[in-house]
DNA sequence: CATGCTAATAGTGTATACAATTTCACTATG
DNA sequence: CATAGTGAAATTGTATACACTATTAGCATG
């Protein structure tokens, strides 16, 4: 018998279409959403649709204002500040935490991993930044093995994931978040959940930095 | 003209309802819902319950399983926890950038919520003790003047609302928690951040440790 | 009695119809 | 020309109908 998971409603479905579509920049901030379209888009009835933009209205994505529509969220930098700064907190809590679970096999997992990086970041290969720098940071976050603290990271950073891509073009710090990865892995190996912490922070409060300024540039992007 | 935000949408109101028959108790941890149910109890269709009930999924108050119909969630003593570990970081937060913003008049005005905390656990007044103790935290939360914080804690809060009142029946603590709250006070007249921040997280960690005590007795509502 | 089949029931998932509201273009009026 | 008003179109909000799935009770069969 096949896997019940598989044939997800269609509701999870769309509600997982839109979110990609977000974050992934095929939908923008500031972008109308109507229903009727959405429902054309994907080929079923409002129902599911509505259901959906409940969920991603719920984890902030978008916007609703009653009787007039939907759309796709705009962050001011104020709010951008603080979804990293909230993060800053709660990834430097997850690597602490994490530091006592981590194998040596972890290690050279992750290892692996800030190696793709060096040699993504030598190659300005912007794709495999993104991947491999996402799988550095989910690593820690899934071995710390908290359901919740994960859910609200992954919940935040969607928030700010297209903004984080869009900047990344111009974005002239690979070698300080490599740095920052270093040191990073050094204090899990040393096992100093302090020191990890707070480079983690560290590290996280100065992607916020870089995004900030480099949309400084983009100011249409920004609420 | 009426002010428009009086007349919400059904959808709104339902939402609302829901959440806090979950939060106050009169929808118990296990307890199963229907939509049906549902939408006699409110003499409204199913749309804007399903709806609301998205809304509540997202905010982890109800769990769905497709096909099969909500529950309101039950928490395990793992994820209660994971939970205030988390508030732990983020109230803490909270009050350490409030510190500064905090006025004259926003000590004394946080005083006299104090006095009434003392009243209230001198009189086992529990009800007064709740809403105060309400009052005081999210006097904090209030002040650090961020959006998203503010949703975040109260989100979390909500989820354990319910628990929290239920060991409150069983709970010594009143006067370590007052303690508590003197010390936090305390380190906002001095104006230090940083003591008040270790202060609200030492806080919440014994909140936390006397809930999961407490409900050790009441094992059934616990998954 | 145990087991497996079947039909009925209840509940969720989706589509559609209708109601209410907003928006916007167009017109009438000063 | 500016502006208020009016009505049609578009869009959201809600109700209802239908489809699909899961559960359960009852019956037949071994």
């Amino acid at each position: 018998m096949a896997d019940n998971r598989l044939d997800k409603s269609i509701r999870q479905d769309i509600y997982e279409r839109i979110r990609d579509d977000i974050t992934c920049g095929r939908l923008l901030p500031g972008e109308r959403l109507t229903e009727n379209k959405l429902s054309n888009m994907y080929n079923v009835s409002r129902s599911p649709i509505r259901e959906a933009l409940r969920q991603l209205e719920s984890e902030g994505l978008i916007s609703f204002e009653r009787n007039k529509g939907i759309e796709v969220s705009k962050l001011s930098v104020k709010q951008m500040k603080e979804i990293y700064d909230i993060r800053s907190l709660l990834e430097g809590y997850a690597v602490r935490i994490s530091v006592e679970q981590l194998t040596k096999k972890d290690i050279s997992a992750l290892t692996n991993i800030h190696k793709k990086l060096i040699t993504a970041a030598r190659d300005k290969n912007i794709q495999a930044w993104l991947q491999n720098n996402a799988l550095f940071h989910s690593y820690f976050r899934d071995k710390a093995g908290k359901e919740n603290l994960c859910q609200l990271i992954v919940m935040l950073k969607r928030r700010t994931y297209h903004y984080q891509n869009m900047s990344l073009s111009y974005d002239r710090y690979f070698e300080t978040y490599i740095g920052h990865h270093a040191a990073i892995l050094e204090a899990c190996k040393k096992k100093d959940a302090d020191l990890a912490e707070r480079q983690m922070r560290q590290h996280v409060q100065t992607t916020k930095c870089a995004i900030v300024e480099s949309l400084s540039m983009n100011r249409n992007l920004l609420m």
